[in-house]
DNA sequence: CCCCAGCACTAATACGTATTAGCACCTTGA
DNA sequence: TCAAGGTGCTAATACGTATTAGTGCTGGGG
């Protein structure tokens, strides 16, 4: 009883031509056959009656493009947290996907736990979609590489340099950000300074690392690179040594941004972020990272990698800087 | 310079068989082909030696299913409010898809414009996955019938009532939920209440303003059903009636809601809310939707009518209620 | 009447893997 | 010597579409 989806051959059947003319017609007739009026319009109704679509696992086999990009990210796609980093993120790649016409798949990976493992079979099966979308702190670089080297398109979210720059991304230019934020503390009289950091040398830390101390140096300004947890105790040293100001940097959990907070609630230690917290009450002196824009000009950047005349492989989006309330002059 | 990746047919050359047996011995000899061990280590080595990777395309496209879902919204995808009322759901799907080994196609249609429009040829192309999910107020009828004449699986997040029921569907109970609501109302004394709701009949409407009617019946207390908007005249008319409490509907956009809170501001009108709209401050009495777990049960029940032994077709999930601080007792 | 030039299609094949019926060979027993 | 039964593998085909060389037809000119 069960009826099979309608396949060309189908079509053809109805239309009394054959699955090459079907093929012909539906593809746009690309190639140039000699086709009559009559037949194409006979083959685009039969098409239409039987409600055909074309399986993109074939399409994908025989040819070349499904218009279909993937988006693989090392954990939870939909994370609970709404206020999640790359929620936005999101936002822009469906976005522009829409907007070009582009369907999106989204890989869960198999294995169901919250947890993205780096998987390479889940990685491979990206192959699907016409080109690929990754995002995460890391670069599973053995199954990157294979893909890279197959040259299937593929696009980081996040400023990459592993594999001698042959990975194409599209990122956030941390280091200008970062700097400019020492510089604002730096006018507002600031001399002694702390850098709190993730233990973790992702790009995205390693770039904002760069930034504040390249300002900082710049400057002649004393700014020390914290990795280690902040409470109560480190930061009454800090006032003990002569620190004005802390910045810290952000993360997906905020749990360094969270502690320097908390720590430094009722000092009057002055205090700034790389990026911006959600909202809770005070606006923190830092930036905006542009995570709707990258998300776009990410599908942007893959679909013309796809259909070969990429601008440019490695592009970095400036941040915007947001003044806030939380770093106070210093006489 | 471009290496094709290595297939099975190479395999075979290099191990000295054919490319039958590369794939039965790859595979796992699911169907117990008799295979001697000699030659199975012989073709793994070669496998191996060539650094052998599937394709992932070729392979779905030799067996049946593609362990994909679709995911079609009658919006936008990712609204751009993140506190939208469809994000949980995301939640849940991708949850579970991620569970049960699923990989996600977001539709996105192909206007690119963020209203979606009932786009007949976007929505024949879901049949590219397993399944669908669906997900808006309405139901584009003509599209959804050919999809579920044509026994594609497919299932609405919502109830719905087109097509006598065959429109498979996980829902929330909105009766029961709006019907506790006013009982609780009841409990606290209101005698005299007023109704106000969007004004269009989609199944989430119409299922709340049945439980918030019937409810009010049983109990012998008047409540009239306003499809109007409500502003500062109309309270205080409702004060002069005797009115003790206002019912809202809760929508995506909260218009109605929002409306209601303002007029009734500084009042002693109590206000109930038919969900439970997003924080700002009070807890509002009312209910939650379970769209999370909405989510997953949907991708549950998509994932049983692909392999063939649905449970419930027709499920309606419970509410939780919020008692909340809006509703005051009538002396 | 033959030949050639278009015309309107189609046959054949490729893409890479999965599946299964069945072939060729060997051993054993009568 | 032949049948029966077992072993080890492969030929053939399916999956659905894209591509291209080529086939049969028609009509007009010589």
């Amino acid at each position: 009883m069960k009826r099979r989806a309608p396949r060309q051959a189908d079509i053809a059947a109805l239309a009394g031509v054959s699955q090459a003319t079907v093929s012909v017609v539906l593809g746009g007739n690309q190639s140039g056959v000699r086709m009559s009026e009559d037949t194409r319009l006979r083959v685009l109704a039969a098409a239409e009656r039987l409600g055909y679509v074309p399986d993109p696992v074939a399409t994908r086999l025989a040819s070349k493009r499904n218009h279909m990009l993937g988006l693989y990210t090392f954990k939870a796609t939909f994370p609970t947290d709404v206020a999640d980093s790359y929620y936005p993120i999101l936002v822009g790649v469906e976005e522009q996907a829409a907007a070009l016409g582009q369907d999106l798949i989204l890989f869960t990976g198999a294995d169901g736990r919250g947890e993205r493992t780096h998987d390479e079979a889940a990685i491979r099966r990206t192959r699907i979609a016409d080109g690929c979308l990754f995002f995460g702190r890391h670069v599973p670089v053995d199954s990157i590489e294979k893909l890279v080297e197959s040259e299937f398109p593929l696009v980081y979210i996040g400023r990459r340099d592993e594999l001698d720059g042959r990975i194409p991304f599209v990122g956030a230019d941390y280091v200008a950000a970062s700097a400019a934020v020492v510089e604002l503390l730096v006018d507002r009289g600031h001399r002694v300074i702390r850098y709190v950091r993730e233990d973790d040398d992702a790009p995205s830390s390693t770039d904002r690392e760069r930034g504040v101390v390249e300002a900082a140096a710049a400057a002649g300004v004393d700014c020390e690179v914290v990795r280690t947890a902040v409470d109560r105790g480190v930061v009454e040293r800090w006032s003990r040594d002569g620190v004005t100001a802390v910045v810290v940097e952000e993360t997906d959990t905020d749990a360094a941004y969270l502690a320097v907070r908390a720590a430094v609630d009722g000092t009057d230690l002055s205090y700034a972020v790389l990026g911006r917290p959600p909202e809770g009450g005070t606006e923190v002196t830092g930036f905006e990272v542009p995570r709707r824009e990258m998300g776009r000009r990410a599908v942007e950047l893959l679909v013309e990698l796809i259909t070969g005349d990429p601008e440019n492989q490695h592009q970095l989006l400036a941040c915007e800087p947001v003044p806030g309330t939380t770093v106070k002059d210093v006489r």
